[in-house]
DNA sequence: GCTTTGCCATGCGTGAGGCGCATGATGGTG
DNA sequence: CACCATCATGCGCCTCACGCATGGCAAAGC
């Protein structure tokens, strides 16, 4: 059984006449003659009675009317459905980011996304990054703004640069300092991310550069969490600067200039974009980076 | 979009495999690949994101899925629903007879076909006999009982026979008499159906072959009335005995053993009666005729 | 009463497209 | 590193729906 069978089941209830439906359908009369004929025996019943001017509707023709309508319009509901989630205008796009971002950037693109497109749903999910790459590769989201370029077939558009700095609590012997180097870790207790997390490499590539590799105390995959450390006295930590100070921690700048980390939005590009989520990435593309 | 396909679909995505869904589906495993392919095409969108485990719904997926199991449903429910109306245990036969055989025949064989069928529903039509026609030659009624077999492609299975005797009012000169001949009628002033009905033809063929023509004084298409248009002194009629009485009238039984008519089922043969229909002229059948 | 006209049904040839078989591409696993 | 699962695809076949033309039938018109 097709449907548009089905839909012409209805046009010739609504018609009744096969050469008039055919007409306004633009099928052949011929056509549509056997694809009632085609119904009629896949139902087991005489859906129209042929009459000399046209054809009338059995009690067991208003049965199936009543079902062909009803699976039509259900059939153009998900049709309307799936063309309005693709709609670039009014459609929706899947964003995760990671807890730690909730704060200023995410909140920004998102206010200036929503001007500039202010009839697309955008649904939100914040979750650690492992998660994060998870739901990335199943599809159960279709952008990411995370902080490291997933390896594999990934876009990535950078969004925003953070300066890192080093976090020390405020009794510490160098809270006065105006500017620090990586190399004066050597022989402090660095507090900082698992292993197997982006930032975690990021940091590690860092101190390799200079040379030094300090002695991890402790390990969170929450970077707030990591200046609530700090702030206990536990170690030292490099972290963005956004994150310093919530719990009177002090950040002091690092002499290295390529202590960055870049904030990007990215993508699967093993398969083409769904136009909102295509347009999302338009949007912060044209945006460009951010100094933060 | 074949209904096939989203049956298809809802077993896809309670399977999660393509291979084991096509083994149980009993297709091959490409068929059920290229119908997926098929109707993301169709619909326009990623329904199930491919994993190395087997398939998982997109979001797209999980409306097209919500759609094609309200619509596989209504199909379901659709094909339930004939195969009722058509099921000769509980199915529906629809009916029409005359207003004026509502009294003894009809509810007395409805009464012994429902013992013998319970479960079947009779939807009776009590109208006039050109609408019975015409209902009948429309598909409106399967099966009607009626007094004569219409004319063109009709069953017939004769149900009942009813003596016609003569109709008097009851101050008539014969109102004493125990039988009377129709070559008496020869000057009587007639009360009968009008032209064009069986019955009137039933009527004029007793008086052609007894040689008499009896003038015509007033006609009616309901033979209830046409007593009574006896009993006012209009005429005499011939009525089928059991029209006899109701207005004061008095019945004379005939010598023309032949006057007699046959009420019977009748219906459409250039197409098949549906299996309740069919059981109910069994059931007819095997009954036989009553003597009325 | 016969012709005409409008219905729907059907025979025929063509073409699209789905299926099964076999094979390829890819990722997880022992 | 080979093996085994997954889904995708090239190929040939065959079904089947379509359009064109025609047929059958009944009602309307002259």
């Amino acid at each position: 059984m097709d449907l548009r069978d089905l839909h012409w089941l209805v046009a010739l209830a609504e018609h009744g006449h096969v050469t008039g439906t055919a007409e306004s359908l633009e099928v052949s009369q011929p056509a549509l003659s056997r694809a009632l004929a085609r119904m009629e025996r896949e139902l087991g019943t005489r859906l129209f009675e042929r009459v000399s001017s046209g054809i009338v509707l059995t009690p067991d023709g208003e049965v199936a009317l009543d079902a062909a309508r009803d699976i039509v319009a259900r059939h153009d509901q998900l049709t309307r459905t799936l063309a309005d989630r693709l709609d670039p205008d009014s459609g929706t796009v899947r964003l995760a980011f990671l807890d730690s971002m909730s704060t200023s950037l995410v909140p920004r693109v998102l206010r200036e996304f929503h001007a500039a497109a202010p009839a697309v749903r955008v649904l939100l999910t914040q979750e650690p990054h492992h998660d994060l790459v998870r739901d990335l590769e199943s599809g159960a989201v279709e952008l990411a703004i995370t902080s490291w370029l997933p390896k594999g077939r990934f876009g990535w558009l950078p969004m925003q640069e953070e300066r890192l700095v080093l976090v020390v609590p405020s009794t510490h012997r160098w809270r006065s300092r105006r500017r620090i180097s990586l190399e004066s870790l050597a022989d402090e207790e660095l507090v900082t991310t698992p292993r197997g997390f982006g930032y975690r490499g990021l940091v590690d590539d860092l101190m390799a550069a200079a040379g030094v590799s300090p002695r991890v105390s402790f390990e969170s995959a929450d970077l707030a969490t990591i200046e609530g450390l700090v702030a206990a006295g536990l170690g030292v930590a490099v972290l963005p600067e956004q994150f310093v100070g919530h719990n009177g921690t002090i950040g002091i700048p690092l002499t290295t200039r390529s202590a960055r980390r870049t904030i990007g939005l990215t993508w699967r590009t093993d398969r083409e974009l769904a136009p909102p989520a295509a347009r999302f990435v338009d949007f912060v593309g044209a945006r460009g980076p951010a100094r933060g």
